[in-house]
DNA sequence: AGCCAGGCTAAGA
DNA sequence: TCTTAGCATGGC
């Protein structure tokens, strides 16, 4: 295969961003450092690399990947400091914003998003995914619907997903029936694509809160696992019995509100590469 | 090195 | 009707 030329530009940016925070908070499955201190990565599925350069963000792209695009997945417009303007006043929120002032909601793919809901992205796209030869580095995009659905049970299961592999195949089948546009979930209002999503077979709300918020930018999602549960319990939430899902998101939407998911990734990320909140900036 | 996820289902209280 | 174990596998 020919490897794949790599269009480089200088995006400019306001306001902090941190990379590394960024790509390896969680969020996203599909970067890794490189040895020279960049980052390689698919954006939309094309091979990306990049750095921070000052306030500019340094990329190599494959061609199709254009700028506009790459400004869009790593927020480099002023819905990142709006979102952060809307927080409330709030110690704890301070002492994560202080840390990781540069942390910001990667825009992914709403296709993507839903499979990696625990799915091994990297083992589904090494089965399935056409390969990429870019800048002496092998990668491969992630499967369309179409193709993850011609797997086999088996070819599923041997990736690692287990029991979970007839979960993604159901929402292949979805998608290629046309019972299911992931694109759609984004135009939706918050509610009705959390319905929509939970009717998916395999997801549950956790699932669907990640599928909203880092997929489809729906700031409404805050998708509790054990680390934001932790952490309610460690500050907001801290006498009676665990809460449920319904009544943590309750509370996020009346404490943080709109952008409360937005708040629950600085929290969590917080939460589990520093430790317990302190609510006195670090 | 063992516990626990996240969603579903079947079995138990 | 509500709660709980087990599922396949990997991550902490």
């Amino acid at each position: 295969m020919n490897p794949t030329p790599a269009q480089r530009a200088a995006l400019s940016f306001q306001g902090p961003l941190d990379l590394e925070a960024t790509l390896y908070s969680g969020q996203a499955f599909r970067w890794r450092r490189l040895d020279d201190g960049q980052s390689l990565g698919l954006i939309e599925n094309r091979a990306c690399i990049v750095h921070v350069d000052g306030q500019r963000l340094r990329t190599q792209a494959e061609p199709g990947l254009n700028p506009a695009r790459i400004r869009w997945y790593f927020r480099l417009d002023a819905s990142h400091a709006r979102a952060l303007a809307r927080f409330p006043d709030d110690a704890y929120l301070a002492s994560a914003l202080t840390r990781f002032p540069g942390l910001r909601l990667l825009r992914q793919a709403p296709w993507e998003a839903l499979v990696s809901f625990r799915a091994s992205i990297e083992g589904l796209s090494r089965l399935a995914g056409e390969p990429v030869d870019f800048e002496g580095h092998r990668l491969f995009r992630f499967p369309k619907p179409q193709r993850l659905a011609r797997l086999t049970d088996a070819q599923l299961r041997s990736t690692g997903l287990g029991y979970r592999a007839r979960y993604v195949r159901g929402v292949a089948d979805e998608v290629v029936a046309g019972r299911l546009e992931p694109r759609l979930l984004a135009t939706l209002n918050y509610e009705a694509a959390f319905e929509r999503l939970m009717e998916l077979d395999g997801v549950g709300a956790k699932v669907a809160d990640c599928v909203l918020l880092y997929g489809c930018d729906h700031h409404a999602a805050f998708p509790s696992d054990v680390w934001v549960r932790r952490f309610l319990r460690e500050t907001y939430l801290p006498r009676g019995r665990a809460p449920d899902y319904e009544r943590i998101r309750r509370f996020a939407w009346k404490h943080f509100g709109k952008h409360a998911g937005y708040a629950q990734h600085y929290l969590f990320h917080y939460r589990r590469a520093v430790g317990t909140l302190a609510a006195k900036s670090a």
